[in-house]
RNA sequence: GCGAGAGUGGCGGAAUUGGUAGACGCGCCAGAUUUAGGAUCUGGUGUCCCGUGGCGUGGGGGUUCGAGUCCCCCCUCUCGCACCA
């Protein structure tokens, strides 16, 4: 290796150094300040890709800095390794889901590798791990036991083409997350964690994250959608039938003249008059065929079939007639509604379609509203009127003192309502989590014996994508005896959701290799929480909600301490890529493009709008070679310094290129002033010594430090540091004294470590010294340094800038208000006109207000 | 429709508490070096008429000595949620 800078050798030395020293091991210390750091782990494809570097390489960023700064840091990594893509791949391949996992997990982390990310690799685990899953299974032994695992029938997001359940959360626009297709509906018996039983301390909490971002928090607090209002019970006429509403407007219950079903709701069939029957029976068959999609769409036309039942209002006595409305959800609620059409805009479109009653029971303010004047429903707030003994109150207070009368005639209740369901975790999949429960014809279902654990996912399976889960058809995995009466029995061969491994591992990596039980609880209590989780926003709703669920249950358990996985969270921005499309080849890869023309035929190209990078649209990058071209250093700080972390990146080539160069320039500055730079022992003597470089270099200490700690607006720190480097070449180095110049360099290479740890670390060898550079810490500034004798004052007039002034720093306000009146260009604006008021901001400027 | 966020040069972005708008990088222009190209180094680069001047942070109004930043109205875009009873 020799003067010039060649990222790979660099590299290849460093981290081969790094493994050798076993440097970012972790264990638990008494006399440092423990800090874990994690970002989210990767579901092992086989590739990374540009999303996984900028993720790690923020997270490795925000490791060193902590480790600098003195923290006992934990930055573990692994795997995110059950998941339909190896059963995929297993069925296009015929390689078994396993052998494909863990090839795509030893080829993954050699790319981690590459990039030089400091991780304790000890820690490192794949959720398909015996190890790791045998442990789920415990958990949810004991979520039985509490009664928050459960089985139920239940109608399911049905995916045709996984031949899988998908939790609500898992439906998008009607379709698969992760396949696209048309999700149906399904009854099928599942098992449930009933995460509904933590909704409120969910939702409570979301208000005391600090750290989190508030758009994360909005939508959570939006799933969970809690509601107070009231449960009101309606009989149904003639019959010992009751018809159960959820509503937030008890106030407006005089006002009800209809009631609306979900065409799904229980009591449909009983409700049904033979007359109507085949009306209703028709307008069921035609919302079943309506996809979930048009179904809450917003556009759908309301509509709606008679039962030919009428119910009572509890208030009035009245006979209200029964619909079922498409615009009713089973999922939401009672599955029933009062309809209210003078005052819910929905019933009020309804009412108008079906020649329904309007009767308005609320009165704004000064107005005086009447049912056929009413053009949309009157939604706001009044008094009450039509109401009987509760006409004149306010709506408002109208809502208890109805509900609690109600609740006196026992015909309804003060209740809450929440939007979150529980979370349906059963899978008919081959790889993932074995459910341990095995179902017995005299005994039912019953808990797989602590004793007998692991339940063992058989390896000796045909996986041809027919006929559901291999599982199922597995008879020696099936066929057990009951562990209650030892008659003949079968497990259950569904597995875990995924997102069940990934809801505790960030605890188990506290203690990856315990064997007694999920966690080795002294362990997991001084890691736990994450200190700072970074990941993406696709990740806002589900896995944030489930992790925290979790740890909610594990700390019932008794085996954490902790009640929130995440103290801070950081949610990075997404890869974008411009797009480029040729009229007869489609979308391009960046190489399939030279100066402009495809180099299939050589027409235009057209570059399209700037996406997320996907293999769909072509417009990737690929690490692998971006790291072979530029090496690890240059992704990393192109990845750091395009666009803060929060934001979308948009990759640019030249952008990169320019990265490169600056590192270029940073070993320049290095081996161009080594003769120069003398012993290392000089800088200590520095102290209260001032320059324009010594004060560049403190500043810039300052400025990285503070961009970097906590407010992780890397972009700029760095920026400052290019600054370092810029001043560093413009010095006169005959005239500069060496020591003021090796502490400048010395600055950069240790402020630049934490984002570029491979050169920073061979420079720093190259100046002389040894042992890694993580053991000399951060660099701390020195106020002094800071000090000028001179500053340069903007002088505004009016609030234009219209003069400089060069003061001394200390000068009191009538020296600068002197100073500021006589310089030549501010006479000139000031002359004939009368100073009002002279302003001075200290450090700042003075402007200088004058008038006519 | 509701909620959150954003809108600044040719481009990515900076301006942390109301105090010089455009740091830093890319691109572009010029110069130096070089047989040439590349690399490197130096300088320039918001915009408008030649200027020491005018204009300029999506648009319009306001508060202030001073507004990218605060307040009101409007437009556009992104993300999330959505017939939520």
């Amino acid at each position: 290796m020799e003067n010039q800078y060649i990222p790979g050798e660099v590299e290849a030395k460093w981290q081969e150094f790094w493994a050798q020293n076993e440097s970012y091991r972790a264990e638990v210390l008494a006399d440092k300040p423990k800090y874990y750091l994690l970002e989210m782990f990767p579901y092992p494809s086989g590739r990374i890709h540009m999303g996984h570097v900028r993720n790690y390489a923020i997270g490795d960023v925000v490791a060193r800095f902590k480790r600098l700064q003195g923290c006992n840091v934990l930055h573990p990594m692994g795997w995110d390794a059950f998941g339909m893509p190896a059963e995929n791949a297993a069925i296009e391949h015929g390689t078994h889901p396993g052998k494909w996992t863990y090839e795509n997990i030893d080829s993954m982390r050699v790319q981690l590798k590459r990039i030089g990310l400091s991780y304790d690799w000890s820690r490192e685990f794949a959720t398909c791990d015996l190890d790791y899953y045998r442990w789920e299974q415990l958990i949810f032994l004991k979520m039985y036991e509490k009664g928050l695992a459960y089985k139920k029938t239940s109608n399911v997001n049905w995916c045709e083409d996984c031949q899988t359940v998908l939790a609500n959360e898992q439906v998008e626009d009607g379709c698969c997350w992760r396949c696209h297709n048309q999700v149906i509906q399904k009854e099928l018996d599942q098992w449930f964690f009933r995460i509904t039983r933590y909704a409120d301390e969910l939702l409570d909490e979301t208000w005391n994250l600090k750290g989190w971002p508030e758009k994360v928090l909005a939508m959570q607090r939006n799933w969970i959608g809690k509601s107070h209002g009231c449960e009101i019970e309606f009989v149904v006429k003639d019959s010992a039938a009751k018809v159960k509403v959820f509503t937030t407007r008890a106030d407006t219950l005089f006002g009800a003249t209809f009631m609306s079903l979900a065409p799904e709701h229980p009591l449909v069939d009983s409700l049904v008059s033979a007359q109507q029957r085949t009306e209703v029976e028709a307008f069921i068959a035609e919302v079943s065929r309506q996809d979930k999609l048009d179904r809450t769409s917003g556009e759908l036309e309301k509509k709606g079939v008679f039962t030919g039942s009428y119910c009572i209002n509890p208030l009035t006595g009245e006979e209200l007639p029964v619909f079922l409305a498409n615009f009713v959800l089973m999922d939401y609620g009672t599955g029933a509604v009062m309809a209210v059409p003078a005052h819910d805009q929905r019933d009020f479109e309804f009412a108008h379609k079906y020649q329904l009653p309007i009767r308005v029971v609320i009165q704004p303010e000064g107005a005086s509203l009447t049912a056929d004047a009413l053009e949309e429903a009157m939604t706001g707030s009044g008094l009450l009127i039509n109401s009987g003994k509760f006409d004149g109150i306010s709506n408002e207070a109208a809502k208890e003192k109805i509900a609690s009368f109600l609740d006196e005639r026992n015909q309804g209740h003060m209740t809450v309502n929440y939007r979150l369901r529980d979370w349906g975790v059963s899978r008919q999949r081959y790889w993932g989590t074995p459910i341990p429960i095995i179902y017995c014809d005299s005994c039912g279902a019953v808990p797989v014996p602590e004793k007998d654990l692991p339940v063992k996912l058989p390896m000796d399976v045909e996986i041809t994508g027919e006929g559901g889960s291999p599982l199922a058809r597995h008879e020696a995995f099936l066929n057990v005896d009951c562990p209650t009466c030892g008659s003949p029995a079968r497990r259950e061969s569904d597995t875990f959701d995924t997102f069940v491994e990934s809801s505790w591992y960030f605890a188990r990596y506290a203690c990856p290799q315990y064997a007694q039980a999920p966690l080795d609880t002294d362990e997991a209590n001084y890691w736990m929480s994450v200190d700072q989780y970074i990941g993406g926003i696709e990740h806002a709703v589900m896995h944030l909600l489930y992790a925290r669920f979790f740890t909610k249950v594990l700390r019932d358990l008794g085996m954490i301490e902790a009640s929130e996985p995440f103290t801070n969270l950081l949610t990075q921005g997404m890869v974008c890529k411009e797009t480029q499309r040729c009229a007869e080849h489609g979308w391009l890869y960046p190489e399939q493009v030279e100066e402009g023309k495809c180099t299939g035929c050589g027409k235009p190209v057209e570059i399209g709008r700037t996406e997320k990078m996907s293999k769909s649209k072509k417009n990737v990058v690929d690490p692998n070679e971006l790291i072979a071209n530029y090496g690890a250093d240059t992704a990393r700080l192109f990845s750091l310094f395009a666009a803060p972390p929060e934001k979308d990146l948009e990759w640019n080539e030249q952008g990169v290129e320019g990265c490169y160069r600056f590192l270029g320039r940073v070993w320049r500055a290095v081996h161009d002033n080594l003769d120069l730079l003398g012993s290392k022992a000089d800088v200590a003597g520095l102290v209260g010594t001032t320059s324009e470089l010594r004060r560049k270099t403190h500043q810039t200490i300052r400025k990285v430090s503070e961009d970097v700690d906590g407010r992780f607006h890397f972009n700029t720190a760095i920026s400052s540091v290019m600054e370092l480097v810029n001043a560093i070449y413009a010095c006169d180095r005959k005239q500069e004294s060496p020591e003021v110049l090796r502490e400048a360099i010395e600055s950069v290479v240790r402020l630049l470590s934490p984002f570029v740890p491979h050169i920073c670390e061979e420079l720093w060898q190259r100046l002389g010294y040894e042992g890694g550079i993580e053991k000399h810490g951060w660099p701390t500034w020195e106020d002094a340094a800071l000090l000028t004798t001179e500053i340069e004052l903007v002088i505004q007039v009016n609030g234009k800038v219209r003069g400089k002034v060069r003061v001394a720093a200390d000068a009191d306000n009538s020296v600068l208000e002197q100073a500021a009146l006589s310089e030549a260009n501010v006479v000139r604006f000031v002359a004939g006109k009368q100073v009002c008021k002279v302003i001075c901001v200290p450090g700042r400027l003075i402007n200088i207000v004058v008038s006519g």
